[in-house]
DNA sequence: ACCGTTTCGGAAACGGATTACAGAAAAGGT
DNA sequence: ACCTTTTCTGTAATCCGTTTCCGAAACGGT
């Protein structure tokens, strides 16, 4: 049916060790003489040879995949990763092979079995949801290298940002400014991204001697439309809260929407802060002020951490990405520092 | 290194072939007696073993994997194709292979050329960007199944949407609400995509006598920032549009932003209609008026014509899909039908 | 106890590419 | 011309699962 390297070998009247050798940068070791290559790229060209992966990776024990995990392909962030990793991973040889769980368990497991079966050179799981059950053990019988972002780990490598201090930062300019009831839209327990950034948010009222009141904490899922009905319950409450700091760039748009249809203003009446900046954050009029994590410096990072691991300089490593609270129209503050928004002219 | 069938076998004090067996649902013809099965099953547990499915591709000639090109991943209209995509592979037991080109010719004709490598049995192009050329003969070799989304093929199977028609109706819709001066912004020449949505456009100005003005078609580049430049050279016009077509939902959110930071409003004084129904488009406010596609239905459409060549039922299929003008606030249509609002409520 | 079925398990071939080793051809030296 | 060295090419083993073909064991019947 395809073509095999006997075909090219017997089209060229050569054997097949040197149609391997002209295929690949022929061995120093074993030269091919000018015109017997020639006579055998003609043959791989004019037959359209083309080598079976499957029967390389057998023999070198090596695929060029990296295998790439995510939690939803849907919420912008995650492409901003993929292509971090997929910049590092191109430039290096590797190709990719991306799976998007929509943070379901069976469909998380069965896609890691499938890019185990698969023999990728590396793994590399994002995002620190719970729909990825991962021990210490299981992950060692991988016989891969794996890496980790956003994700707390023990035993492997990890790539994180610091959640807890931007989520803090955040949530403390919106008390700078003089904010005293702040709310904030989460996204259940089942991530830790999440329950990083709430405890962010819990750190910066205390640290200014506010109690927690348990109204302003509502529970969303990272949609646009959870965070739209998240602020509408916030800003229907008897006392409701006067800045809502929603976990998500996403949610912050749906909260926006929500403000916008009960009359309210952003950021007059309501100020507004997100998490992520994605590319549409700083379009949005009022533009959002959000905190900018670096995405794709994240998956550049977990890749070369896989690059080296692969090239046999193992070890656990653990990098953090900075992150930078990006200042713009929907928390109020650009009234005081018109810089603060970034985006006035469409340079990003 | 790794665990192979004949560890298995060693352990279990069977052969390899009855590990197979067990392994895969042993062939009725040549059943394996309840003991040993459970022997065998216990030895794959404890041993951890993984079949190599590089070895098993080899042999059966199949490697559960299906191919996939976007050419940008962080626009998320392709996301929702992928997504498509993924339900009816992952249904049928097959995996994914993701590559998103970024619309750079090199990495688009190195990622295809990869994933013909790893034999991937079905192989789904999206998009219709001109870093990708295949000529019918150059995807006669490719000994895999090939589908288009949204490329016209004299020769493959492809799923499209009727671009001309929906930008002609979107258009139209602006023409019908009193507009005589609309603006497009377009996204070149290299993606069939815009050519066609463009052709609606002028296809919508000619239906009604009116003449072209060269000056109200602008280029962009499917992004924010350059849908918010081109917005803007658009209103700084002497003889400015009084309503904007955006070639895709990104732009227009790009277009939106310039419109307000020139002081102006949607839809008062600029009328706006995109193009995709990206999630975010019904959460913007004013909410866009956009087509929507039914991305997601594309990519399912898409794959179950995969499967069906996969199968042994090849033929070239042509699917249509249908496209819906979604009438919300940004065009000004909805003072005269407040139903046109079709996200009042968070249900999406 | 013997024979004929049925049921199970094993040996071996196969798929396609790489590479160590050996052997052939060409080049170099005298 | 002949021998040594260098340069090239071919043979065959190998990677790991699957499957076909056979032989062995177990079972039932008489």
């Amino acid at each position: 049916m395809s073509i095999t390297i006997r075909d090219v070998a017997e089209a060229a009247g050569v054997s097949v060790a040197t149609v391997s050798r002209v295929a690949n940068g022929s061995t120093n070791a074993y030269p091919v003489r000018p015109q017997t290559r020639a006579r055998v790229l003609e043959a791989i060209a004019t037959l359209g040879y083309r080598p079976n992966d499957n029967a390389r990776g057998l023999l070198l024990k090596r695929s060029g995949l990296i295998g790439i995990v995510v939690p939803d392909i849907s919420n912008p962030y995650y492409p901003e990763v993929s292509r971090g990793i997929e910049d590092v991973a191109h430039a290096n040889g590797y190709k990719l092979m991306f799976c998007s769980t929509d943070r379901l368990p069976e469909r998380a497991s069965a896609y890691i079995e499938a890019l185990l079966l698969k023999r990728v050179d590396g793994l590399v799981i994002v995002g620190g949801g719970d729909e990825i059950q991962l021990s210490a053990a299981t992950v060692a019988t991988y016989d891969t290298k794996v890496v980790f972002i956003g994700r707390p780990s023990a035993s492997f490598s990890t790539v994180r940002i610091d959640n807890v201090g931007a989520a803090r930062d955040a949530t403390e300019h919106l008390l700078a400014l003089g904010h005293r009831r702040v709310g904030f839209i989460s996204a259940g327990t089942s991530s830790n991204t999440v329950i990083e950034r709430r405890r962010g948010y819990l750190e910066a009222l205390k640290a200014r001697g506010l109690e927690i009141d348990e109204d302003l904490i509502v529970d969303g899922d990272f949609t646009e439309a959870v965070g739209y009905a998240a602020a509408r319950q916030l800003l229907l409450l008897e006392n409701p809260p006067t800045a809502i700091f929603a976990a998500n760039d996403r949610m912050a748009l749906g909260a926006m929407a929500a403000v916008a249809d009960l009359g309210l203003s952003v950021p007059n009446d309501v100020a507004l802060v997100g998490f992520d900046d994605v590319p549409m954050s700083g379009y949005l009029r009022p533009a959002l002020t959000t905190v900018s994590l670096a995405a794709q410096e994240l998956g550049e990072r977990a890749m070369e951490i896989l690059l080296k691991d692969i090239e046999g300089r193992p070890g656990r490593r653990r990098v953090r990405v900075a992150t930078k609270l990006v200042v713009r129209d929907s928390c109020g503050a650009s009234a005081q520092s018109p810089a603060g928004r970034a985006l006035k002219a469409p340079a990003a």
